[in-house]
RNA sequence: GGCUCGGUAGUUCAGUUGGUUAGAACGCUAGCCUGUCACGCUAGAGGUCGACGGUUCGAGCCCGUUCCGAGUCGCCA
């Protein structure tokens, strides 16, 4: 059907087109000004052609009031270049104008230069982008994140689809969930002093969809936390790829995720792409080894547990502490100024007591930092046990065991920063499992650790006889370069179970029936064994694109205040509005 | 809520120990230019130095308060 605006896009007119006459739209992306003939170069979504205005008079007349990013259209006729630009697909040709008409006019000065290779982007104050958010996503890149996560949502269904998932929607407005997060509440105009809740997951909606027998469910799910934002949490609302699936053992779900995130990275990256099987990690040893439960696996270093080797040692940091050791290869050539600011990072940003260190010399001899509490004895087990070889740095963290991996786990990090360790170009990913069921909140009660509707392993055996600490859960995380990607469990699904597990947190049946009254009534009812997990769409693009900051890969994202600069969110309403939902506002 | 960093022209930044009229680049405006494509050349306009208060003969700079933004910790079952 024939298009008034236009016969083609700005991308796709080449050297076969030469003699058409066509019609072309856009925004004007630059004018090239050369006194009798101008150059314009005009922008769609899917490419630049260069208009050229020759001197005639009418046609200048045409150009009164024309800034760059204003809309035109464009009557002209295709001729091969003179001179060719092979920067862009449409550098062979370009439009000889006959006629041009403003559509959409722009103002002279913008807040800020769009799509200029001598202002980029980035260097824009963010705030300013998002209150012009509708010019920032003018811009290539940002445009083309937004496009990449169109085909990624795309690519999602299309495979869950093809693993047999049918996608199914639950509610927005929804209820208030005790545990977790803060909620953002809707209150309710039929019901004075009640209120909905956005939900912070559809974690029981998906449940009891396995309970009605939805075999495969899935949903690109929109969850609300009313929480402080971090560079890879957006505020207030985030994507997951909800899915659960009935009959399936914890090692169903780590395929669905392999396939999905191998299948999507390879397919939207050019870096190396770890294909799976995914290693396993139980969340103990990822403690213990990179002292954080989303290590990144491009780092090579490992934390080692040297406590035992320093049992009889002299120096008083030392006494009646977990020892942990991180072995920098090479390390040795750093200077003194490297590993004081390594200390000074260790006791400032940590908040370690301090951090001891030495260098091994060629000679195999230990130098440096505390190397006079470094007997024979010790550096040959350190070399026998612990790979250290000549010329390598060994950096110490002394404290109570959670304390010592949490610091060193920031040390291991930091020198992966410092020194460039960390493999280029490539996606890592682990699976991080066996998640702790419990652990001791700071009032030294027993809490849920994770999530409160996981498996614990073992069962009632478990539950019944296990100090709660030990026990763990079918609770499982993905995660790549450092980044939580994923989290998915094997549910509880017996309610006896289910009271068991709540008891232990403290909370008697009367609470289980109160606060989840739906899952504990259907569990009542038949349910199949099920299990699921939800990857984070939002962190998928931020990796996929190599962006700095999740709100990057946001169409609308809101800022640290989770304030909408934009659409000036959240806003005040009128009385008659607050009346209507019975809401009495004391600030304001 | 704590800590750290930042706020100077439309934008990005510089601004000496506190001292004349606060500068640069890009953008914008005007003029010149028929082959540019980051066009070029010349000239010009453009400032509540986030706000308020204080110190001082004198504050963009020092002090206090406050607002705004980012990072991080708390928080995120």
């Amino acid at each position: 059907m024939e298009n008034i605006y236009r016969t083609h896009s700005c991308g796709e007119l080449n050297i076969s087109n030469v003699n058409q006459e066509v019609r072309l739209s856009g925004w004007v992306q630059r004018i090239r000004n050369l006194g009798a003939m101008k150059f314009i170069d005009l922008r769609d979504q899917y490419g630049i052609t260069q208009v050229v205005i020759s001197d005639d008079e009418n046609i200048q007349k045409q150009l009164e009031g024309l800034y760059t990013e204003a809309v035109i259209q464009v009557n002209g006729k295709v001729v091969e270049r003179s001179n060719k630009n092979n920067k862009i697909p449409t550098g062979e040709i370009e439009v000889i104008a006959n006629k041009i008409e403003i559509l959409g006019k722009c103002k002279s000065t913008l807040p800020f230069e769009i799509n200029s290779e001598k202002a980029d982007i980035d260097s824009v104050r963010e705030d300013l982008r998002l209150e012009y958010r509708f010019l920032d996503l003018r811009n290539d890149r940002i445009h083309n994140t937004i496009l990449l996560r169109s085909k990624v949502m795309r690519h999602l269904r299309d495979k869950l689809y093809e693993l047999g998932f049918n996608e199914i929607q639950t509610p927005i407005i929804a209820n208030s969930s005790p545990e977790g997060a803060r909620d953002y509440l809707v209150p309710s105009r039929l019901h004075p002093g009640e209120f909905y809740a956005l939900p912070q997951a559809p974690q029981q909606f998906k449940q009891l969809l396995m309970i009605s027998g939805f075999d495969k469910y899935f949903q690109i799910a929109p969850c609300f936390r009313d929480e402080d934002p971090r560079a890879d949490r957006a505020p207030g609302e985030f994507y997951q790829v909800d899915f659960e699936m009935s009959f399936a053992t914890q090692e169903d779900i780590f395929y669905v995720l392999q396939e999905l995130f191998v299948s999507t990275f390879k397919k939207f990256t050019t870096w190396k792409v770890d294909e799976g099987p995914f290693i396993q990690i139980p969340y103990r040893e990822a403690m213990e080894k990179y002292g954080i439960d989303k290590p990144d696996l491009r780092n090579p270093l490992i934390i080692q547990d040297v406590t035992d080797i320093f049992k009889n040692s002299e120096f008083n940091a030392f006494k009646d502490k977990t020892i942990k050791a991180i072995v920098v290869p090479n390390g040795a050539e750093q200077t003194r100024k490297f590993f004081d600011k390594m200390t000074e990072f260790a006791t400032e940003e940590a908040e370690a007591k301090g951090l001891a260190w030495i260098k091994i010399d060629s000679e195999n001899v230990v130098n440096g930092g505390i190397a006079k509490f470094v007997t024979d004895d010790i550096r040959d087990n350190l070399e026998n046990n612990f790979g250290v070889k000549p010329n390598d740095a060994i950096f110490f963290i002394a404290d109570e065991l959670k304390a010592a991996q949490k610091i060193a786990g920031l040390v291991r990090i930091e020198l992966g920063k410092r020194l460039d360790l960390l493999e280029k170009n490539v996606y890592k990913f682990c699976l991080i499992t066996d998640f702790p069921m419990y652990e001791l909140s700071d009032e030294g009660t027993i809490d849920f650790n994770h999530n409160p509707f996981s498996m614990p392993q073992g069962g009632i055996e478990a539950l019944e006889n296990k100090d709660p600490l030990d026990i763990v859960a079918y609770q499982f995380d993905v995660v790549c370069n450092g980044f939580e990607m994923a989290s998915g469990a094997v549910r509880n699904h017996n309610p006896e179970l289910m009271v068991k597990a709540f008891e232990i947190a403290g909370y008697t049946e009367k609470d289980v029936e109160t606060r989840f009254g739906a899952l504990y009534k259907a569990f009542q009812y038949g349910t199949p064994p099920h299990a699921g997990a939800a990857p984070g769409l939002d962190r998928m693009i931020l990796l996929l694109t190599d962006s700095l900051n999740i709100r990057e890969v946001i169409a609308f994202p809101k800022n640290k205040k989770a304030r909408d600069l934009l659409m000036n969110s959240p806003s005040v309403v009128t009385d008659e509005q607050l009346r209507d939902v019975h809401i009495n506002v004391d600030k304001k």
